[in-house]
DNA sequence: AAATTCTTTGCAATCGATTGCAAAACAAAT
DNA sequence: ATTTGTTTTGCAATCGATTGCAAAGAATTT
């Protein structure tokens, strides 16, 4: 039954229980000296008088936040939100909070989120890079004092930062070879800026089943924009205009796949008896498209998890910073009838 | 240039500067007493000793934490990511720094974040309601201590607690009043949980509709589900079983829209041709399936600010805890072929 | 009964920024 | 030179939890 006059701390308690605030602050803990009737007691004056803890006092005297920093490009999908829910899980069970921050796809975003978490002093920080992030250094305060940082999904190749994420590599590469098994032989690429380690690496993927079954790269068919939907719609009307006209676009988002089959739709071609497509992600839109989208999934949740851990491992054993350095998850190949050029007329 | 080895305090710079530590405080907060040439001083040796601003001991002084939390049921909408970056923008603005989760639509979840909120000491919060809350008496803890509580979107009714949202009902009854003007009369209304202001404003408008139109409702026409897929699904084949067939769907949300639509399309009937759809929330999807989707539209960023500026406004002026009770925002009919059933054949 | 061990508890300093009040420094006016 | 007024700065207490160390108390052994 607290109101709202005054705050209740352990001097309080203590006063009331005859006993130090030392000893109320050890029984509140749960600490092992404390006599089991004495920890009942303080616990249940606690309860009685309002108490809450203050971690400002707590953080202040023990030097970190128990807080756990998280920027990502955007929130907005459900991949992230799992990914998020995933790092949930395991950052609570240790007894940590998350700040969570969006960059916007702007590394001048980045740079800003990632001070107000230095300045916030979080005890680590997880990161799934900008769109146009080029280097790193606004991440180096943190190395600098020893703060974990752990990148995922949108990882940087770095010694001093380990990284979670899918092998976008191998699974271009499994996917590419599914459009070239049912038949495609000019298959054209529609991709993210290549510095960023998930849109390269499926680049190369891509290009290694092409060469892998004997098939010509050609500059032509490696599309690069932003994945925007208005950049969708331009490489869609780039793609009709070739010649000879391709039979199979791989996009390395499912949001610029669908919107660049809608539009090639709109101009009378079949899908995928003209062209097959494919996406990348398995969002939530690709089984609502028609048809249906081939895709690549990979499990957020996982993902979130992985990174919370690696990060919590590396608070609670702060010597071996560098036990696990990369984690490299899973991901399926997902075929639909947007790629099915065999079983479809 | 700073080094792990040590952190920097207002007195490590005081005392290279032969300054009160008082002075270096005042002088970092520019403090208007203090003088213009100090203060440059205090900011240049702050900078070059690597000073990191202690945000934990000013909130043990100031008993604040200039922290905003923000719990929604989920993140993994547009809709929901644009509240979040508006309720960034004018929060940061204003000096604050937020700490978001999600209930993941359940109350259980919901009560541990709000007391996860209520014990890292908020200065105020932002809620968008689960599925499931059925009682709100976990806010009562803010209350009591006077930390403004403001509800959007999914919000309750309460004289304690100001809500922003949309006028749930106007927009249902402008819907339905456009699928009726293309000639429908005979609508379904598929709803989520009824105790939610957005669900059950939405129905009585879509009732208000059809009583204005001289239609008759019937029980059959309101299907109440967890507006999840399999529901969507679910709730298809009851109307496909409905005799005579209505001639239109009005679901709640555009995701359940979409996946009933893709449901009674597979069974063979022509949209909006045999039936009629529309959704809620001009969610991406909308626009991706075939037909698009006619939908309600609001802005998500907008509502995000108004919420913000509300809970700041309240933690500036403390005294006007009511000046603005609740705030109603303006949303719009987006019409797609889904419902145009004069235009298509 | 004395000595030893194990349990419990308390003392007091510490973390770093803030702020009311007073004092010092300086400038301007008499 | 003295007084008055204006700028600048400093003193010192405060916020509340933590923890190394020591001491008191209780239980056990000789």
């Amino acid at each position: 039954m607290a109101d709202a006059g005054k705050e209740i701390t352990i001097y309080d308690i203590a006063q009331k229980l005859n006993l130090s605030a030392a000893t109320v602050s050890r029984g509140l803990k749960d600490h092992p000296g404390i006599n089991k009737n004495t920890k009942k007691k303080i616990l249940a004056t606690a309860e009685k008088m309002g108490y809450r803890f203050n971690s400002f006092a707590s953080n202040l005297r023990k030097k970190n936040s128990n807080i756990i920093g998280v920027i990502v490009p955007r929130l907005n999908s459900n991949f992230m939100s799992d990914v998020i829910a995933g790092i949930e899980k395991v950052v609570n069970k240790a007894g940590y909070t998350l700040f969570i921050s969006q960059s916007f796809e702007s590394m001048q975003h980045e740079i800003t989120n990632a001070k107000a978490m230095f300045n916030n002093r979080v005890d680590g920080i997880l990161v799934s890079l900008a769109y146009d992030t080029t280097n790193i250094s606004h991440f180096e305060q943190f190395t600098r004092r020893n703060i974990p940082v752990v990148f995922f999904d949108r990882v940087i190749e770095h010694e001093k930062y380990p990284a979670i994420c899918i092998d976008n590599y191998k699974a271009a590469n499994t996917l590419v070879s599914h459009l070239i098994e049912q038949g495609c032989n000019r298959i054209v690429h529609i991709s993210g800026d290549q510095r960023r380690n998930v849109y390269a690496d499926r680049t190369r993927g891509y290009q290694q089943a092409l060469k892998d079954n004997q098939l010509p790269f050609e500059d032509e068919l490696l599309i690069v924009n932003d994945l925007s939907q208005a950049a969708a719609i331009q490489a869609a009307k780039k793609i009709l205009k070739m010649r000879p006209l391709p039979d199979a676009v791989f996009a390395a988002s499912d949001f610029c796949a669908i919107n660049c089959m809608l539009e090639i739709k709109k101009a009378g071609l079949k899908i995928p008896g003209d062209i097959a497509f494919a996406g990348f992600n398995n969002d939530q839109m690709a089984c609502v498209v028609e048809p249906q989208l081939t895709t690549i999934d990979y499990k957020g949740f996982e993902m979130g998890e992985f990174a919370a851990r690696m990060i919590i491992n590396h608070l609670v054993n702060p010597g071996e910073l560098q036990n696990t350095h990369s984690l490299v998850l899973r991901s399926e190949l997902i075929i639909r009838e947007s790629s099915l050029k065999a079983g479809v007329k």
